[in-house]
DNA sequence: ACAGCAATTGAATGATCATTCAAGTTCAGT
DNA sequence: ACTGAACTTGAATGATCATTCAATTGCTGT
């Protein structure tokens, strides 16, 4: 194994984007948090752009196994499986105070209008996000109306995370977060029951 | 009127936070484009975090006649002005090329959790924001389930709104926002009729 | 033992950061 | 005309920014 030292820059990096976000943190912060000189960094990485990158990259592996994984061992009823995936989140807001908040989200909205090549890499994570659901929604597909568009169903549930996550932060309260997911329980409902009727 | 630079300095910052971010955006950014000197920037606002505050004191005082009164004029039906805004929203996303999205959103975003002075005025604004909607919902109440919480609703909407907005920036594309917006119509089908069938 | 490359050191670079301030100008009230 | 305050000027401040690089160390294959 050669480069420890990468992960180390890698894990601290990613930390503190979501802490602070990309352009609040500052390289030397990363150096001090890390333990490493400016050369390592450089050595690994050419610039601040490139690190961020990896960042992302790292984010769209852990998907899986970090994410999804869990609630698919958790839980075998599907639509169980999503909302057992906002319960996860919404434990990292209330362990936070409120805080941090979906370290993608944070740097999609900060990051996709200025850092075009940066973009795309936000953009696969969401899709990779809103495709795990999708597969989840596909394996209750008989209990949701023959009509329900489950792609767009899974966007939306990323839609209802993310706006929120942002308003649980501003308020600095979960009352926003669990209120939006008491309507997407809601929305939920009334689609499972559609199709009982049926 | 002895302060029309404080006025455009307010400008300028806003439109450059809005399009590059907080920490991105330097103050000799801002005084290049306001066409004002250091010392003029300082005599008004006495440090960049209070010109931010002072940003968002006049995105409040807009909310009502730039982003309420349209919706309220064009639209009578109260159910038809949350589209309506929603589309006006979207609008802004057309126009720019799915660019720049809900200022306020990307402000609360990037500094919540470290700017903590501006974290309530950022609140204020999405509290005023849902009120808003919410005596729209209340005028629509008669429509409506009975144990419809018409203030959670009305922050849902503004989640779906922010959430959308997130994910057509990050795609570069209208699709996710349209998305969201669906599903949010579809629910709402679903509130009156439930309704009508009472 | 040694060649050669990967990894690390850490000081230096110039640009840009927010902020200051003494000196000047403008203008309303008298 | 004169006072005083509001406003503007613009250069200077020191801190911090991302990045560079020549020199040094550590390790791997032979």
């Amino acid at each position: 194994m050669p480069p420890e030292t990468r992960e180390r820059i890698l894990e601290t990096a990613a930390r503190l984007f979501h802490e602070q976000g990309y352009a609040a943190t500052g390289i030397a912060t990363i150096l001090r948090e890390a333990g490493v000189n400016a050369g390592s960094l450089y050595h690994f990485f050419p610039n601040k752009e490139a690190l961020l990158a990896a960042v992302l990259k790292r984010y769209e592996a852990l998907l899986q196994p970090v994410v999804l994984t869990p609630q698919e061992t958790a839980h075998s009823d599907p639509v169980e499986r999503v909302f057992g995936l906002l319960a996860w989140y919404r434990a990292g807001l209330e362990a936070t105070g409120c805080r941090l908040g979906c370290p993608i989200g944070n740097l999609a909205l900060e990051l996709s209008d200025t850092h075009p090549e940066v973009r795309p890499l936000i953009d696969v994570n969401f899709r990779n996000w809103a495709s795990g659901i999708e597969r989840w929604l596909d394996d209750a597909a008989e209990r949701l109306p023959r009509d329900c568009d489950r792609a767009r169903l899974s966007r939306f549930i990323l839609t209802v995370m993310e706006g929120g996550i942002m308003q649980a932060r501003t308020s600095n309260s979960l009352e926003p977060f669990d209120d939006s997911v008491a309507v997407l329980r809601d929305h939920f409902d009334r689609l499972l029951r559609e199709k009982r009727r049926n």
